[in-house]
RNA sequence: GGCGGGUUGCCCGAGUGGCCAAUGGGAGCGGACUGUAAAUCCGUCGGCUUAGCCUACGAAGGUUCGAAUCCUUCACCCGCCA
């Protein structure tokens, strides 16, 4: 059996942890309680949450036993963000959120009824042990074990403080309340490792210099790197936004798209990351790409593993037969019903009733741009299409014969961008 | 509580009474080139009923023919002092 973090060190995925011969003694003992938190700061996770979700697996094959927490409490609150201070979410949405979140989380790490030895996860929201603290227990019970100086050198506190932005005492005390996290659940569940983002490694310390101090107990922390983009932009974003992990906020369809138009370089380090394919096979596909980019297998290698793990097999089989139907060689009037249908109801489709609006209008209703002037925009500088032909009138309304099989139209921004338009009845 | 500095479009950041929908950079978007890459070059980048109009320079009022620019009040941020 190899080791778990032989494992997590071959796909890169520990940035820093805390004695790892001590930690890996530990985990080779037995089973052991590990838990990383996910705050409900938006109404879905989104890619960049992804990698967590990726180490949590890994320990769990190795037979260990997740916990995962979603911050009932600390969503409330918000972890400072390098950039600024958060807008507070109000008490009812935070709520809302941890549902979803929480049923989202599922799938990654529930197992199979025929799975044997393998632990699923138990699941914790930190607003049942951080509501009924009182401030005054706040203060004395907690805020006493820690030392300002030591609190405002964490990075996450110095950058803001050295920022124009500055930082609230609400969010300079975040890492009390998650460093109390790991003492409940090292207390309630035996729990002895956290894992987390490298922006989390401060809270991460914060939790284990508190266990020790009020529990006598040695506790692990690990951290995975800051998964990057070689041109420097931020990762997991793409045209619209956020890559959400709702199926409803990005469609499975999208989420494909997303791996698939990694830029060479970054799409082999990330398979690195994340695939869970054997070592060998992540190694001849880094090979390929290497030899063939334009063959795209790292991407597409890591299109189909993630669209599966997060949509499940339905729907990566579908966006895979859409991205072929909307780039494929063939001619959009050969394409079927059927197939055309599958395909734009993925991509993003609009359907229009009676009278036709015009293209500027149609562009605009599906999303393909934000505003009309946008739209005239878009067609004078040759970037609008329409069933693969190129727009010049921004006025002008698509012709009769232009609907394809099914009553479609295919409208498209730029090289990538695609959404259908379907004739009402 | 006092004094000083600050708040400009997605971000950074110019702009101290008209030539300002607002210089410049970045991001974004489109085109060319490609592999539904990258790099590069070119263009674009508030909205609308688009040769015109509307909304915008923290908020609200005011001065003025005219204000991002001047005045007043308020809010928030930074620093120093108490």
């Amino acid at each position: 059996m190899t080791d778990v973090i032989d494992e997590l060190h071959r796909r890169g995925l520990i940035a820093q942890s805390t004695d790892e011969a001590a930690l890996r003694a530990h985990l080779a003992e037995g089973p052991v309680a590990y838990y990383a938190g996910f705050d409900p700061t938006a109404q879905s996770l989104h890619v960049g949450h992804l990698l967590q979700f990726m180490v949590l697996r890994a320990l769990q094959r190795a037979g260990h036993q997740p916990v995962v927490l979603v911050g009932g409490a600390t969503g409330l609150i918000g972890d400072p963000r390098p950039s600024s201070e958060r807008q507070l979410n109000d008490r009812d949405t935070v709520a809302t959120w941890v549902g979803r979140i929480r049923e989202q989380v599922a799938p990654f790490l529930d197992v199979p009824a025929e799975t044997e030895g393998l632990a699923g996860p138990l699941y914790v929201d930190n607003l049942d042990w951080t509501a009924p603290v009182s401030a005054i227990d706040f203060l004395r019970d907690l805020g006493k074990h820690f030392r300002v100086g030591k609190m405002l050198a964490k990075e996450a506190v110095s950058a803001r403080l050295n920022s124009e932005a500055g930082i609230s005492y609400t969010e300079f005390s975040y890492q009390i309340l998650q460093a109390n996290d790991f003492r409940e659940l090292h207390r309630r569940h035996g729990v002895t490792l956290q894992t987390g983002g490298s922006d989390q490694w401060g809270n991460l310390t914060a939790g284990i210099d508190l266990v020790r101090r009020t529990e006598g107990a040695t506790v692990h922390a690990m951290s995975t790197p800051l998964v990057t983009k070689s041109d420097g932009t931020k990762f997991g974003k793409s045209e619209g936004g956020a890559v959400w992990l709702d199926p409803a906020l990005t469609s499975p369809y999208a989420f494909f798209q997303f791996w698939l138009n990694a830029e060479d370089a970054d799409a082999r380090r990330w398979l690195t990351l994340y695939s869970e394919r054997p070592a060998d096979e992540v190694a001849a596909l880094i090979t390929e790409s290497l030899e063939r980019p334009a063959a795209r297998t790292a991407q597409r290698a890591l299109a189909e593993e993630l669209t599966l793990l997060v949509h499940g097999p339905d729907q990566l089989r579908q966006a895979e037969a859409a991205g072929r139907a909307l780039f494929g060689r063939e001619d959009l009037g050969s394409l079927d019903a059927a197939t055309l249908t599958a395909a734009l109801e993925e991509a993003g489709s609009t359907t229009v009733e009676g009278e036709l609006p015009t293209l500027a209008q149609l562009l605009q209703q599906t999303g393909l741009v934000a505003s009309l002037s946008e739209a005239r925009r878009t067609v004078k500088e040759g970037g609008a299409y329409l069933n693969n032909e190129r727009v010049t009138d921004a006025e002008a309304v698509p012709p009769a014969d232009a609907w394809l099989a099914g009553g479609w139209l295919v409208l498209r921004r730029g090289r990538r961008a695609i959404a259908g338009v379907r004739r009402g009845v």
